[in-house]
DNA sequence: TTTTAGCACTCTATAGGTGAGAGTGCTAAA
DNA sequence: TTTAGCACTCTCACCTATAGAGTGCTAAAA
C-alpha cells in the first residue's frame, strides 16, 4: 500500500493513530521487546480497550509504520515507522537546561586548548545521547598559508612547522643536503612568510619558480602538505561510546555488529556515509535511519549526524551510532547543541 | 599437577609431546575447531597410530596444555598451551624477506611526514599481523621546550604554537585583554625562546617570577601544556583493523566481543593494560594471552605488545590484538619490525 | 615398556514433539 | 465506532530420540 503522496510528503494519520505509533516507538525504544495492545493500555491509560488499540495497530502495519516479528508478538516499529516519528512526532525538542548548562560549560573550560576540543565533543555526545559518538576535525574548505617556521634539529634534519589560516598545525621533517645554521633558516622562513600569506596552494605554486634553490624546496614541501590537508586525509576522527553501545540487546549477535563497529573503524566507509547523508554546507541536523536502504550493513544501526563550523571556511562532521531502537529525541537535540557549541569555537578562530 | 618447576621454567615435554602440542596449535588456529587425533595422524603423518596420540594428548591436557571442551570433541590449547607455545616452540623467526622490504619502504616513503607514522604503522601491523592494531604516539619521558611562536588571530585571539623536543607540537588559544600587534609578539617570543631554550616545564616554572607580565603569562600556559603533555593525556592512540577482526568466530556470541572493544576504545582500559606489561624502557616483544589471570575482559583475547622509541627520550607502544587463537609467529614479528622502523624514526629525530 | 586395535562410553548437535502462554484477528453485539 | 469474547497462531521451554564424533580403556602385539 503506498504510504508516500504523490509530491513525496506523507499520508496523514489520524491523531489517535499519531499517539499510538509514537507510545509503541517510546516503549519500544525502552523496552527492546515488541510492544502488546494490552501493554499500551495498561501503561498510558488511552481511555479505550486493547481491541480498539488492536484495530489501530492493524491500520498502522498495513500503512507499513509497525511490523510484526510473528503473529503472536506485539509490534515493532519500521524503519518508516521510526523516520515518521522522527520527522512528525517528535518536534524541536532541546536538551534540558541544566545539561545545556553543564556541557556549555565544559566547552568554555577547554575553549583555549585546540586539542581537547574534538574528544570533549565526542565523550559529551556519547553520554548526553546515550550512543557511540564520532567527530571529525574541521577542515579548511582550501586551505591557507598563515605562518612557517623552521627549526633546526640534529646536523642536516630540519623540522617545519606550518601553521594554515585556521589554526590547523602540519609537521614535516626535512633533510638537507648540507647543515644550515638556525638563522639561514629564520631568514628563508621570514622571506616565505612574508610572500606566502594567505595564499592557497595553487597560489605559492606559481610563484615557486623565482625563489631560491633553497626556500622553493621548502616552499614545495609546503604546497604538498597544503594538498595533502586539503584531500582530508590523515585528520583523525574521534570516537567515544563503542563498547557502551555494543551491548544493547541487538548487537548480541555477531552479524549486527558489523556495520556498526564498521562505520565507527573503517575511515573510508565513515567518510562514504557522511558524503552521502551531509552537504557540505553546515546545516540541520540528518537522521539516518537502518541504512536506509542505501546501506546494507546499517540495516539494524541509526545515525544522527550534523555538519559543524562555518560554511567556506571550515567544516566537520559530527552524530552518534546507536541501534535503530535509539533515542532519536535525545541524539537529535545532542547532536545539534553540540555543533552550535563547536561552530561558535571554530568561528572563533577563523573570524579574521 | 605442577608444570612449573621451582625456579620458575617449565617442565620439559618430551620431543614428540612437543611436536604434538605445536601441531595442536597450528591446526586449532587454522581451523577454529577442536583438533582430534584422527585430524593429526591423517593431516601430518606422524608415523604413529590415532591411540598412541591420544595417550600423548591425555598426557598434555594433564600437564594443563590442552582440554576438551566435552567429551567427545578434540582438543583445544589451553593459555598455558600458547604460552608454551610462544615461548618454546616458536622460536625467533622474521617475516619473510619480501614482506620485510614492503614494509620498510612504505615506511622510507613516509619518514618526512610525521602525520602518517602512526596510521602507517597501524595499517601495516594489522594486515600483517592479521589483527587489530593499536600505535600509540611516541611521548617524550619529560618534555622540553624548544621553541615558541604567537601569531596574532583576530582581535585579541592569538595562537600559540609550542615545539617541544622530539618534533612534539602543540598548539593553544590564548585571548588577550587587549589586542597586540605581531610585532610584540614576535619580540616576546624571541625572548621566551632565548630563556627556554631546552628546559624542562619545572625549570621554566622557576623563572616565571621575573619576567614581565604578558611573558609571564604566555610562559604559565606554555607550563601547563608541558605538563599536560608529560601527562600522556591527549594523545590519540591510532587504531586499524577491528572489524576484520570481529568477523572471528570466537566473537560471533556478543560477550566475548566486550573486552576487545574496550581494549582497542577505551583509553584508560588500555593504558591500564600497556602499564601492567610493558616496561618503560624499550625492549622485547610480550605477549599476553586470554588476560593472563589479570584480565578477566580479556578472556577470549591475546595481546602482542612492545614499547619502540628511544628509552630516556621518547617512547610510544604498539601492538596487536586477536583472539587466542592468534597467528602468534606472525604477529610477534610483525610487532619486532614495525617497532623497529619506527624506534629509528624516533631516533632520527632525537638524536640531536 | 611402548604401541596398537578394538570397543564401550560420553557428549553434542539435530530433529521432532508437546504444552503453556502471549498476543493477535475476527465476529457479533453494544 | 467501540468492545467483549474467543479461536487461532506462533514462540519458547522442555523433553526425547538418534546419529556421529571422538575419547578412554583394555588387552594383545611389538
Amino acid at each position: 500500500m503506498c504510504v508516500w503522496m504523490r509530491d513525496g510528503r506523507m499520508e496523514e494519520l489520524t491523531p489517535r493513530q499519531q499517539t499510538i505509533l509514537g507510545l509503541v516507538v517510546r516503549e519500544y525504544v525502552n523496552s527492546a521487546s515488541p510492544v502488546s495492545s494490552r501493554a499500551l493500555v495498561e501503561r498510558y491509560g488511552l481511555g479505550v480497550s486493547t481491541a480498539t488499540v488492536r484495530n489501530e495497530l492493524a491500520q498502522l502495519e498495513e500503512l507499513g509504520y509497525l511490523t510484526h516479528p510473528h503473529t503472536s508478538a506485539g509490534r515493532v516499529p519500521t524503519h518508516q515507522g521510526y523516520r515518521y516519528f522522527v520527522e512528525r512526532l517528535l518536534g524541536e525538542a532541546e536538551l534540558p537546561l541544566h545539561e545545556r548548562r553543564t556541557i556549555a560549560h565544559q566547552f568554555h573550560q577547554a575553549r583555549q586548548d585546540f586539542e581537547q576540543w574534538m574528544p570533549l565533543a565526542a565523550s559529551v555526545l556519547a553520554h548526553t545521547a546515550r550512543g557511540a559518538a564520532l567527530v571529525t576535525a574541521p577542515q579548511p574548505t582550501e586551505s591557507r598559508y598563515k605562518h612557517l617556521q623552521l627549526i633546526s634539529t640534529q646536523g642536516r634534519v630540519v623540522l617545519l612547522v606550518l601553521v594554515l589560516r585556521g589554526g590547523t598545525v602540519k609537521q614535516q621533517m626535512l633533510t638537507l643536503m648540507e647543515p644550515l645554521n638556525q638563522q639561514v633558516l629564520d631568514e628563508a622562513s621570514d622571506r616565505l612568510n612574508q610572500l606566502c600569506n594567505g595564499l592557497s596552494a595553487d597560489e605559492i605554486q606559481a610563484r615557486i619558480s623565482g625563489l631560491p634553490p633553497f626556500e622553493a624546496d621548502v616552499a614545495r614541501l609546503v604546497v604538498d602538505t597544503m594538498h595533502r590537508t586539503d584531500a582530508r586525509a590523515g585528520e583523525p576522527i574521534y570516537r567515544y561510546g563503542l563498547s557502551e553501545v555494543l551491548q544493547q540487546p541487538e548487537f548480541a549477535e555477531g552479524e549486527k555488529v558489523q556495520g556498526l563497529v564498521r562505520v565507527m573503524e573503517e575511515r573510508s566507509f565513515l567518510e562514504a556515509v557522511l558524503a552521502d547523508v551531509l552537504s557540505p554546507e553546515v546545516g540541520s541536523v540528518r537522521v539516518l535511519i537502518g541504512g536506509e536502504g542505501r546501506w546494507d550493513e546499517l540495516r539494524a544501526c541509526s545515525l544522527v549526524l550534523a555538519r559543524y563550523g562555518v560554511t567556506g571556511f571550515a567544516t566537520g562532521a559530527l552524530g552518534v551510532v546507536g541501534p535503530t531502537r535509539m533515542l532519536y529525541g535525545r541524539a537529535i537535540s545532542a547532536v545539534r547543541f553540540v555543533a552550535g557549541l563547536l561552530s561558535d569555537l571554530v568561528y572563533d578562530v577563523y573570524a579574521e
